[in-house]
RNA sequence: GGUGCCAUAGCUCAGUUGGUAGAGCAACGGACUGAAAAUCCGUGUGUCCCUAGUUCGAUUCUUGGUGGCACCA
């Protein structure tokens, strides 16, 4: 079987992006990131960046899908699909073997399911007819249109107009729809026993609080960034934030913010068994083994 | 050493006028196509510290332990 790209997920704190560097290392490859914080400048440490894995026995593997937006800005699956595209035909074009590597379960799916996405102007008549309304009022709206079906369009009103503004826009131009590319993929899971991966979580963040991070959040902060902006983002951004604006205690901010890596990496995990379900082969490697086995393996189901 | 209070889920605790128990957090499972590290839904997992009594029946009342806390010495 012959496939255009190769996807390494798994949840945090698995060295996906080590391994996917170095797959792209012995390919001649690119890597193309599947993360949805990983895409904003300046949050570095907090997002696990890990730039020096990029460098494999001294040779830079160009990275995409990173960096691609600043901190605060608006950025959506549909932008990340749009860019990928654009990397990936990139990537092909010059002969280099795509590498597709990340945790967010919604950006690999986008690409891997092809979601058929269009760009959607925001209509700022319409929101502010919308917005008057309740939120119950929205989801019956939203009900009667119910091409594109998503639940959790109905839990803010933000949400719910934005899911009204794309059902009207796809009425009036059903012909915008276009074909995301089939990438015939091969995808390769990392994960570790449960009490493995929750054992690296809390060492990770400790490593990460010794090496800045609450100085890079601070700095966000320090930049313009507001409080409402980070906590959105989740995560070290949400619990550094509260922590730095003293709504914590240092404990406080490391208990919670540990429980809630651990409550992330388990979702991760309910993400990928569904996609199993719907019929992706995952095929999964231990995260025990050494890097040169999980090389080894990956390079014997692609064939070469 | 004396007196008082406490001992119930992984943690913090509520409760049963005696009929073997329930909240929050955690944990676990799930949903999720335009914020996705977000957002939302579901599930109780238990020698009610031990012992001996009273009782048809004790986690609950009584005796004696054990452990913890407080105060007095």
């Amino acid at each position: 079987m012959q496939y255009d790209m190769l996807t390494i997920l798994g949840p945090t704190a698995t060295g996906k992006t080590q391994l996917g560097a170095t797959m792209a290392y012995h390919l001649n490859g690119e890597v193309l990131s599947a993360d949805s914080r990983q895409i904003y400048r300046g949050m570095d440490l907090g997002t696990g960046k890990d730039l020096a894995d990029y460098v494999v026995n001294d040779l830079k593997i160009p990275y995409h899908l990173i960096d691609m937006a600043e901190a605060g800005a608006q950025y959506n699956v549909f932008e990340f699909q749009r860019q990928f595209i654009q990397a990936y035909e990139d990537i092909q074009s010059r002969g280099k073997f795509p590498v597709f590597c990340g945790g967010s379960g919604l950006y690999l799916e986008a690409v891997l399911k092809g979601y058929k996405l269009t760009q959607v102007p925001s209509n700022k008549e319409r929101r502010e007819e919308l917005s008057s309304l309740s939120l119950e009022e929205l989801s019956g709206i939203l009900k009667a249109y119910k091409t594109v079906h998503n639940s959790s369009d109905t839990e803010t009103k933000n949400r719910a107009i934005r899911a009204i503004e794309i059902e009207e826009h796809l009425l009036l131009h059903p012909d915008m729809d276009f074909e995301f590319p089939k990438i015939n993929s091969l995808i390769v899971g990392v994960k570790f026993d449960r009490n493995t991966r929750r054992e690296r979580i809390t060492t990770r963040l400790k490593q990460r609080l010794e090496d800045g991070m609450i100085e890079e959040v601070k700095g966000l902060l320090d930049s313009g960034l507001t409080p409402e902006d980070l906590t959105y983002y989740g995560l070290e951004y949400k619990y550094l934030t509260l922590y730095l604006i003293g709504e914590l205690s240092r404990e406080e901010m490391f208990e919670r913010l540990n429980i809630a890596i651990h409550q992330f990496a388990k979702r991760q995990m309910t993400w990928f068994r569904k996609m199993e379900r719907d019929g992706f082969d995952i095929k999964w490697l231990d995260g025990f083994l050494p890097l040169e086995e999980k090389v080894a393996f990956i390079t014997k189901w692609l064939g070469k």
